[in-house]
DNA sequence: GAGTTTGAAACT
DNA sequence: CAGTTTCAAACTC
């Protein structure tokens, strides 16, 4: 797809074009088709603590919510794409669709490889997006790449909306060339972010669910870029954007009808390419506010420096992929969503930004948490425009308020805490929104409204300073706000370094620990998407250990979050409304042990304490009829993690981390991991597809066990509501995205495949 | 709004 | 790794 038009190109470019990492884009290109919006809740992130360092994994900024008020997102797609005419973005039609996909080009990289892709997605119509891919390497390249086939910028606008970009710039080892670059990017971006949120690095990727409100921002997800890596070793620079736009985009799935905004960060894989330093910083991945990114794209010519800054510098040091989804109304409106432009840090006033100046400057601030869960990238989709935040006040509010946590650390972004998706999210967006506006006070979060009036809380940490995962804000990957009540606080831009040195330390010691804590899927949304994508149910990864509260109030995660207690909470006395704990059982006692379970709480813990698999199975008791429907699926997806390796792979695949990992994380890891990252990821980014794996299709295990036994699964809390009640609880996130997890190698082929039905 | 309760996070 | 302490949110009044 890439480069059918090209001219020819260096020889190396050529290599690189038939490099299996050439190929093995082109194949991710295309995006399936966009699973409407609609559901696009579940994004899951997935930090592939395999794929990168520690670093890496918290370099994706959590959200920023508060701050973050500041992304302004846009929708206006349009305008940006009328003046993608710069040289540096490209702008495609996509046939049928309207859709516009600019294209930026990674000029400056290293290495001529910059594979851009570009995914398309009709935002009006579901249409499958159009993936188109951008191989250029250096600045000629792009200007060849212009030529390529890309289409020309300037022709067309309008009128489409990009949906979904995915650019991936990476210059992996060159990046070392790139390296001064990364550091420069880090550098940059703490300025950058100061200053504008300008440059993205296209770590990160936004979603817009048009449909759903939420707005989420996924880190790039290091799961795909270890595989872009893997593949792409070979070549050094890799890029790759992906914005999404509309409500098609692809990659939202699922989006929830979440308002919410959240990013998720995503373990870049970079660290393998990346030195560690550019991990934790800017480098990495950076969320992009829609707007900005919308900003950029649409201006490209203007601001997006993309090219040059961006390659040359953020992007050649990482491979990052950012995945931007507008939910926003894009949907409705269709193009609007201006893709995100990947390395732009849109948020910067479009124009503000220099092209150099934005480029690169990744922000890594996710503008909000949303609660989303996992990333959907699909999911992303629609945000109601509505919601939307000017990008201008966004920006604005971005770089007053600075509260990008760009750095954060990239995985758990996820929203955490904000979570919860659900609906509540997508108040929170608005207000997020609403209050980007730089000054307003407001930025707090977005933690979710719930309609509690909760939502706009954040955190009133007293003593930790804000750097500790006692503080939402800092849990979530955003940077303060003002809307904090927070005393001592050096969650902030400013001291970017420390907190980013704190994500990684607490990272080190727990990978999952900004890991969503519940990944939810909303049953529809699921289903809309493709029910593969997205694990079917929330679950809740490490499960709770409530001994008062009954897992009857918000002091349970997993009933805050919305999920039933799985088999990896340690509670006593559930009543979670959503799910108790049910029972699990080893796997040989199973049945024996599931009379015992349906009785409700007898099985937990035993099973729990065993590593052994276990087998998970809903209490039909518990739920209602049609909550029972639900849970049901949600042990189908829960299979998928089962199918994940047994127990003799206690970590998931490969990833080297999970070894690390506590115990209990280990736990969670496994079940996690069965959502391994790529598939997860992948899912997410297909919308579906990867979750086959999950579900099974990899593994031919349908059965749900699991086998780790932390591995919680929670019954899909989605009962009734499909949205937790939590949802309106705001505490934490509790649907934060799947923690990234190690890639798992196996996973990962089978994404590829996934990826590759993306692609058409 | 202050005080208490709770369970996760952090520490030892 | 387990136990204890610390912390801040959730809850109660």
């Amino acid at each position: 797809m890439d480069t059918p038009d090209r001219p020819p190109r260096a020889a190396a470019t050529a290599a690189v074009e038939d490099s299996p990492v050439f190929n093995f884009i082109n194949s991710l290109s295309p995006i399936p088709p966009p699973k409407p919006s609609d559901s696009a809740h579940n994004v899951q992130l997935f930090k592939s603590s395999d794929l990168a360092p520690v670093s890496s994994i918290f370099a994706s900024p959590h959200v920023n919510p508060a701050k973050e008020s500041k992304l302004p997102i846009r929708e206006d797609s349009v305008q940006l794409s009328r003046e993608s005419h710069s040289p540096n973005s490209v702008r495609t039609r996509t046939g049928a669709t309207s859709s516009i996909i600019r294209m930026i080009r990674c000029k400056n990289i290293v290495s001529e490889n910059c594979s851009i892709t570009c995914y398309l997605n009709d935002s009006t119509s579901s249409k499958a997006s159009q993936p188109i891919q951008l191989c250029g390497g250096s600045a000629e390249s792009d200007t060849n790449q212009n030529t390529d086939g890309k289409k020309d910028p300037t022709t067309e606008q309008d009128r489409t909306d990009i949906e979904f970009v995915l650019l991936d710039q990476c210059g992996p080892e060159k990046m070392d060339s790139s390296q001064s670059g990364n550091n420069a990017c880090e550098n940059q971006l703490s300025e950058q972010h100061k200053d504008e949120l300008g440059s993205f690095d296209g770590g990160y990727m936004f979603a817009h669910q048009p449909h759903s409100d939420m707005l989420r921002l996924a880190p790039p997800f290091e799961s795909e870029t270890q595989l872009v890596n893997e593949t792409l070793q070979t070549d050094n620079v890799y890029c790759e954007t992906l914005l999404t736009d509309g409500p098609s985009g692809s990659y939202t799935q699922n989006s929830a009808p979440d308002p919410h905004l959240y990013w998720a960060g995503a373990v870049e894989g970079c660290a393998t390419d990346y030195t560690p330093q550019m991990l934790p910083g800017a480098c990495q991945s950076q969320l992009v506010p829609n707007d900005q990114i919308n900003n950029k794209l649409n201006e490209p010519s203007d601001y997006m420096p993309m090219d040059h800054n961006v390659s040359s510098q953020n992007l050649r040091g990482m491979r990052r992929r950012c995945l931007f989804n507008e939910k926003s109304g894009a949907a409705n409106e269709g193009a609007k969503n201006s893709s995100a432009r990947h390395s732009t840090n849109s948020t910067t006033p479009r124009r503000k930004i220099s092209s150099s100046d934005n480029n690169l400057k990744t922000l890594r601030t996710p503008p909000c948490a949303l609660p989303g869960i996992g990333l959907h990238l699909n999911a992303l989709a629609t945000v109601p425009k509505d919601k939307m935040v000017p990008h201008n006040d966004i920006q604005s509010s971005l770089n007053q308020a600075s509260n990008v946590p760009s750095a954060v650390g990239s995985s758990p972004p996820t929203d955490d805490p904000h979570t919860i998706n659900d609906d509540s999210s997508q108040t929170a967006v608005v207000a997020y929104v609403g209050e980007s506006s730089q000054g307003s006070p407001k930025k707090k979060r977005h933690k979710f409204d719930n309609g509690d009036g909760t939502s706009c809380k954040r955190c009133s940490c007293k003593k930790s300073k804000c750097l500790k995962l006692y503080c939402e804000c800092f849990h979530a990957g955003v940077f303060c706000s003002e809307p904090c009540s927070c005393q001592g606080c050096l969650n902030m831009p400013s001291n970017m370094e420390t907190v980013l040195s704190t994500r990684e330390q607490i990272e080190s010691r727990n990978p999952l620990a900004f890991a969503p804590k519940v990944i939810r899927t909303e049953p529809g949304q699921e289903l809309a998407d493709d029910s593969n994508k997205t694990p079917a149910s929330s679950r809740h990864k490490r499960g709770c250990n409530c001994k008062k509260s009954s897992c009857l109030k918000k002091y349970c995660e997993c009933y805050q979050g919305g999920v039933g207690c799985s088999v990896s909470c340690r509670c006593e006395g559930c009543k979670n409304a959503f799910g108790r704990r049910e029972g699990v059982a080893l796997l040989g006692i199973e049945e024996a042990k599931r009379g015992c379970e349906e009785k409700d709480g007898g099985v937990k813990e035993e099973t729990t304490d065993n590593d052994k698999q276990l087998v998970i199975y809903q209490d039909s008791i518990n739920l209602t009829p049609a909550e029972s429907v639900l849970a049901t699926p949600s042990v189908v997806d829960y299979r998928p993690l089962v199918a994940l390796p047994p127990l003799s792979s206690k970590k998931p695949r490969s990833s080297t981390k999970l070894g690390g990992y506590s115990s209990r994380l280990e736990g969670h890891l496994k079940s996690d991991i069965l959502l391994s990252p790529f598939e997860s990821y992948a899912e997410m980014m297909l919308g579906d597809g990867t979750s086959n794996v999950l579900k099974g299709e990899s593994s031919p295990q349908t059965s749900v066990k699991v086998v780790s036994p932390n591995k919680k699964r929670v019954s899909p809390p989605r009962i009734g509501t499909g949205l937790s009640p939590i949802c309106k609880s705001g505490r934490k996130l509790i649907l934060k995205s799947i923690p990234s997890f190690p890639s798992l190698g196996v996973d990962i082929t089978n994404e590829d495949p996934n990826t590759s039905s993306l692609a058409p």
